[in-house]
RNA sequence: GCGCCCGUAGCUCAACCGGAAGAGCAACGGCCUUCUAAGCCGUCGGUUGCAGGUUCGAGUCCUGCCGGGCGUACCA
């Protein structure tokens, strides 16, 4: 807790009687520095003193100076609060330097958050759209992970289902297994479009399909082997991009691990009467008779007899739930499908099970293309690895091109190309809150100005430059009272609302908060860095600078962690 | 038709669950013999889609419109 804030409130309420956690809550920040460093709008308490507001906030200006409170000056119905300078210093950074990489973060706690994300369809190449459920899902386990949770990732692939059937069936009619083992999961795909392709003017095509799956599903040994093989591949594919992006799994279970116990589950749910049969197929109703709302039913078995995705998907649940006990899982899975979630924890309250409200949708918007909308269907989508190429070449250009900055040797340049070129995507990923729609131009991902991914990496190799050269350890407590620049206060503040700005990410499942944050923190370090000198000053400005520039790298450092991007030392 | 989401500067987006409208890009103009110029400084840019309502106060909450996206029983 703020010992400043915590003052302010305790003598404001002591003043008129009032509950000082009530003040607390008022207490924000000007809407410019220079105005102060708290604030506090008088009308709440000026209504409940029955005063105007105005009056009110210049009396509490003149009784709030002394001590800790540099200055309070009542402007209009505000009080606007200067905290006195060292011991503003000195309550920020004497925090971060106590705690160092924990800063921000909490204890262990015994609580389990199981987060299912990425979840990619098997036998497609990643597209770019894949990358969003990918970079949010990696971000919030990381995030909760700094706050002391137990995190099981898990990926849930999609390894079953009527695709398969589309993919054995255009297999069977223009399969060469010569390409595909050459390019494997792009062939794959090729024949995944081919089909679709061609099933809309022949639709006896889809009926073949579904005849694939049936007999998948009754474990034909043809099938079978197909399907085993195609899995393969896919996932060698997918190892590949999930270790350049750095993104691991505790667990890696696609839906197919759930198909023997979707049996069993109609079964009981057929028994104690929670589904029923409609129109050849299984479901399970979610209205309740004379309700309003018209929810569709959650299907469970269609009239061909083969299972869909939300009959596994209850069986994931309920596995998770069995296995883990879990405080909260999230399914990190784009706004198209929240209709689906709703059926599913609307179905699992229905079957009794209270822990459904602990299931959590984390929707996002789709990827567009160049202002198009991306088809896997029809083979219009951007594929990740060519994204990440070309970042990469971008990279390589921007580092070859300045060369009286190079002094990085070729082995560190071959690292930090990967490191710069794949967080570049990542951050131009989370850096919009997940809701929106995102519009993937080439024009703007690739753009390594102002706030951007490389942008933040480059303040943090700033910062990592001056503490290399400064060669001694860093001073744990300093005098902060040579401290007091402008750049030096706004960077301090800056710092000091980290860990409100983590909890708030995991609050809203959100890791643009953290995105943004950064962003911000990096133009507050380079305003510093332009303003202030840190190397050859007086030797006490000199350790009060250097232990305010260790904390901005570390905040950096750590809020880049937490969004699943890299923090080079040089770039 | 019904449901959910979105609408803020030319573009991409913020605004701490009702409190003082703000960044980046693009454009133009400055700053490298000093810790990394992927940088910094400055200029330009607004009737927050429209109309009402609640409130001392609304980009934010309520109602109705307009525009866009997604979904709407056997795909995932």
């Amino acid at each position: 807790m703020n010992p400043a804030v915590r003052e302010i409130a305790d003598r404001v309420a002591s003043e008129f009687s009032l509950p000082a956690e009530k003040i607390h809550s008022l207490i924000t920040s000007p809407p410019e520095d220079v105005m102060g460093d708290y604030s506090l709008p008088c009308f709440i308490l000026a209504k409940e003193l029955k005063r105007s507001p105005q009056e009110l906030a210049s009396q509490i200006a003149k009784t709030l100076s002394g001590g800790i409170i540099a200055k309070a000056v009542a402007a209009g119905p505000y009080v606007n609060i200067v905290i006195d300078r060292p011991q503003l210093f000195s309550f920020i950074l004497s925090a971060i330097l106590n705690e160092g990489s924990l800063y921000g973060g909490a204890k262990k706690r015994d609580e389990t958050v199981v987060i299912d994300f990425s979840s990619p369809n098997i036998a497609r190449p990643f597209s770019i759209a894949h990358l969003r459920s990918t970079a949010l899902g990696n971000s919030l386990k990381k995030i909760y992970q700094h706050l002391g949770y137990r995190v099981i990732g898990v990926n849930h692939l999609g390894d079953w289902g009527v695709q398969f059937g589309t993919l054995i069936s255009a297999y069977t009619r223009w399969g060469d297994d010569e390409k595909i083992k050459q390019d494997s999961i792009y062939e794959l795909y090729r024949l995944y479009v081919k089909f679709n392709d061609e099933s809309e003017r022949d639709p006896s095509l889809k009926d073949e399909a579904r005849g694939w799956l049936k007999r998948l599903e009754e474990r034909d040994p043809e099938a079978f082997r197909l399907w085993e093989w195609f899995v393969e591949i896919s996932l060698n594919a997918f190892q590949r991009y999930y270790k350049i992006l750095g993104v691991e799994f505790e667990v890696i279970q696609g839906e197919s691990a759930y198909r023997d116990l979707t049996a069993p589950l109609i079964e009981e749910l057929t028994r104690n009467k929670i589904a029923e049969e409609s129109d050849g197929a299984l479901i399970i109703r979610l209205n309740k008779p004379g309700e309003k709302e018209e929810i569709p039913p959650l299907i469970l078995k269609t009239r061909d007899g083969t299972t869909v995705y939300a009959t596994r998907d209850i069986c994931a649940a309920r596995s998770h739930w069995d296995q883990y006990h879990f405080a909260k899982k999230l399914y990190v899975v784009d706004a198209g499908q929240s209709l689906h979630f709703k059926q599913l924890f609307m179905a699992l309250a229905k079957m009794g099970h209270e822990w459904s409200e602990r299931l959590f949708h984390v929707p996002f918007g789709v990827m567009l293309f160049e202002d198009e909308r991306m088809s896997t269907r029809k083979g219009r989508i951007v594929f990740l690895e060519e994204v990440l190429n070309r970042s990469m070449e971008m990279t390589r250009s921007i580092i070859e091109s300045i060369e009286k900055m190079s002094n990085l040797s070729s082995d560190e340049k071959e690292s930090v190309i990967p490191d710069v070129g794949v967080s570049a995507i990542i951050y131009a990923d989370l850096s919009r809150s997940r809701i929106h729609d995102i519009n993937f131009r080439w024009s703007e991902v690739l753009n390594f100005n102002g706030k951007s991914g490389p942008y933040i990496q480059y303040t943090h190799a700033r910062m990592a430059g001056v503490l290399r050269k400064y060669e001694e350890n860093v001073p744990k407590s300093p005098d902060f009272a040579k401290l007091g620049e402008p750049s030096e206060i706004a960077l301090a503040k800056r710092l000091e609302i980290f860990p409100a700005k983590v909890q708030q990410a995991a609050d809203e499942y959100e890791p643009f908060v953290i995105a943004e944050y950064l962003g911000n923190l990096a133009i507050t370090i380079n305003q510093f860095y332009d303003n202030c000198r840190v190397l050859g000053e007086e030797p006490a400005l000199e350790e009060a600078r250097i232990a305010l520039v260790y904390c901005a790298k570390l905040v950096l450092k750590r809020g880049l962690e937490l969004l699943g991007m890299r923090a080079p030392e040089r770039m």
